[in-house]
DNA sequence: CATGGGATTGACT
DNA sequence: GTCAATCCCATGC
């Protein structure tokens, strides 16, 4: 089961922090999300700030697909597009807990401690085997998959805190954590 | 067409 | 703690 349409289709912020607890699946290899943040057109650390180009044109596209850019010339990042057409921001996707296909991951992670094989961005896009020729690709029914959170799983607390990595609008608390992982990219 | 800057990571001191 | 790798693309001439 997947999250539909309407889930990403809100708020950038709501999208964020609901999406704690989720499960990303790609080609039998998984993992529950620990770790997201939000990105919007109206702030400047956001890639969409600068309107429709080449670059952009995915994160202003229909809610629910997937946004994979390449940074720093080496690594792939995940992202899940929200809210209306035409509105740009994203829900940058930065650190799994391992479910399914640890071996897989393993052997594209090399010699890493478990808790390291997704936390970080860059990190979970490899462990995945994500790559940017999927950029565009729907989350509702392409090879990327994102399903709801266990509703057996027992509450946990997120907490807010600011961005990582950025330069720019580095106030804003738009980064979401599960306070108690062990998988995070760096403490909450 | 040339330039510069990243939503990072891993290796090394 | 420091630092380089590496490439897409936005920007400016």
């Amino acid at each position: 089961m997947r999250l539909a349409a309407d889930f990403y289709a809100r708020p950038v912020l709501k999208v964020a922090r609901d999406l704690i607890g989720c499960i990303v699946e790609h080609r039998g290899v998984s993992g529950r999300i620990v770790e997201t943040e939000a990105y919007h057109e109206s702030e400047p650390a956001c890639h969409a700030f600068v309107g429709v180009t080449p670059r952009t044109r995915t994160l202003f596209g229909e809610p629910g697909i997937a946004y994979v850019y390449r940074s720093y010339g080496i690594h792939a990042m995940l992202n899940a597009v929200c809210e209306p057409v035409g509105v740009g921001a994203a829900v940058l996707i930065r650190a799994l807990e391992p479910l399914d296909g640890i071996e897989e991951m393993r052997l594209r992670r090399g010699r890493v401690r478990d808790r390291d094989l997704c936390s970080g961005p860059g990190k979970l896009a490899q462990a995945l085997g994500v790559d940017l020729s999927e950029n565009g690709s729907s989350l509702l029914d392409g090879p990327i998959a994102i399903g709801p959170a266990s509703p057996t799983a027992t509450r946990t607390r997120i907490v807010s805190s600011q961005r990582i990595g950025i330069t720019k609008a580095v106030e804003l608390r738009w980064r979401f954590c599960e306070a108690a992982s062990a998988h995070l990219s760096r403490p909450g």
